[in-house]
DNA sequence: CGAGTGTTTGATAATGTTCAAGAAGCGTGG
DNA sequence: CCACGCTTCTTGAACATTATCAAACACTCG
């Protein structure tokens, strides 16, 4: 076991500032809570791009927050293929199901380098009534709910439309927890990721995304994105703004 | 509000075995249960086929049994496309959650006549620990793990890889509920649905389905189709055994 | 028998993949 | 600071897969 790779001391105020409002967007916890919460924090620490951070069949235990970097849910096929089911956003838990003795159906793989605490606190049977279960709740809800989304896309999109539709889901939900500016955000993983979520190869989505940015659809710099009219993209993707999302807007 | 249809003596009587033998797959009931359940049982009608028995964005409070019939998970796009995310196989209770006050991210829609018990007696907070709290997460499980291996077709296999392994996931399906003899079953209903669930065209539905059936990998008469070799067809598809199903064999 | 729905067929077009190679970007070490 | 190697992005051309359209055929049910 190697030792644990800490952030940086400034940068982990940052984040565990970041992770507490994250946590907080169903209300205050509890004393109790907010205490452990800062223990789970404490125990922040760095995991490369390119690490699984949960296999696949592995018994879902503990949570797990992220509070800096992207990861995906993934599944690889025998050939090699790659899909990627959904997105872990900095600000999410993941790691962990409502069931008992939930096991993995995917594994979770860091895109970026990462930072992830432990969240212990997170109420074990999620039936108690209180702002950090119903935050549980909405994690898992968000996770069906995008799951679902990826399966329209896959099935009865194009790969114009897909593309759009996920570039909108990641701003919605990078806006909700607080990085966005104006409309563009940072996508920091290379063009193969979004083949893989999309179903696509690299050189259609390459192309794919010149063509939205030949229309004026988006704008590129280095690996943030602006979108230029979400009301027209989402007309065009037939985006439905996620019901986890609006509930996080109260 | 019209007069609930009800199944025909004998027939009812046929479905409340079959109904009561699924529940059973994880145990035998507590007498109370038992005594639920019999209420339950008593309380079974006919849906027509096309009829949307819950819809989208509903609230997800009670449970139903499918005892007779396929059922499907669906959404429709606004320009009239169909995404089917899941098949609800008789044996299956569908339309619930383990979220308080989930709401429903696709309706369910009858693909054929159907026979549904409405299940008050399922376990509400599903927390404890009985065989039917045990059966509730199984078809929890089963539909993520269902989900899951939907996104996997649509996003990263072939026409052909994609037909064989929903027929695949069908027949282990079926077969763990008795709903197969030797290696065939009725898969009731056209392929324009086969189509929406595999993210196809009709036509290439069909000129798929031909192409199996040349190459004597499957038969179909009517509509019940026979798979002539699962191991071969399981490996040309990357078919993996669903965890819920291996789990309800023990 | 006739209407309606589902299946099959052929022709053609659109969409997306593969392969191969060049250009651009980026970190590393000299 | 540059040179090098590596990865990612971009491009073109050929090809494969899947969609679309239109029509014929088959089946079922009244």
């Amino acid at each position: 076991m190697t030792p644990k790779i800490r952030p940086e001391r400034s940068e982990a105020e940052r984040l565990r500032t970041f992770a507490r409002r994250s946590l907080n967007r169903r209300g205050p916890l509890t004393e109790n809570q907010e205490q452990a919460l800062r223990a789970a924090l404490s125990d922040m620490h760095v995991e490369r791009a390119g690490t699984e951070l949960i296999a696949e069949g592995r018994q879902l235990r503990d949570p797990f927050l992220l509070a800096d970097g992207w990861a995906v849910r993934q599944r690889l096929l025998s050939d090699g293929r790659r899909q990627i089911f959904s997105f872990v956003l900095p600000g999410d838990v993941f790691g962990f199901s409502a069931r008992p003795d939930a096991l993995a159906f995917y594994s979770s793989f860091a895109l970026t380098h990462v930072t992830v605490a432990p969240m212990p606190c997170l109420p074990p049977t999620l039936q108690q009534a209180c702002a950090l279960a119903e935050f549980a709740w909405d994690m898992l809800s968000l996770e069906e709910s995008a799951m679902a989304s990826q399966v329209v896309r896959l099935g009865r999109q194009s790969a114009y439309e897909r593309l759009i539709h996920l570039l909108l889901e990641f701003y919605y939900r990078l806006e909700a927890v607080g990085l966005t500016q104006d409309t563009s955000f940072a996508m920091p993983f290379t063009q193969e990721v979004l083949s893989d979520a999309l179903g696509l190869s690299v050189v259609h989505t390459n192309r794919t995304l010149q063509q939205l940015r030949r229309e004026h659809l988006i704008e590129t710099s280095g690996m943030t994105v602006r979108l230029r009219d979400l009301q027209l993209l989402a007309e065009i993707s037939d985006f439905r703004m996620m019901q986890s999302l609006t509930l996080q807007q109260d």
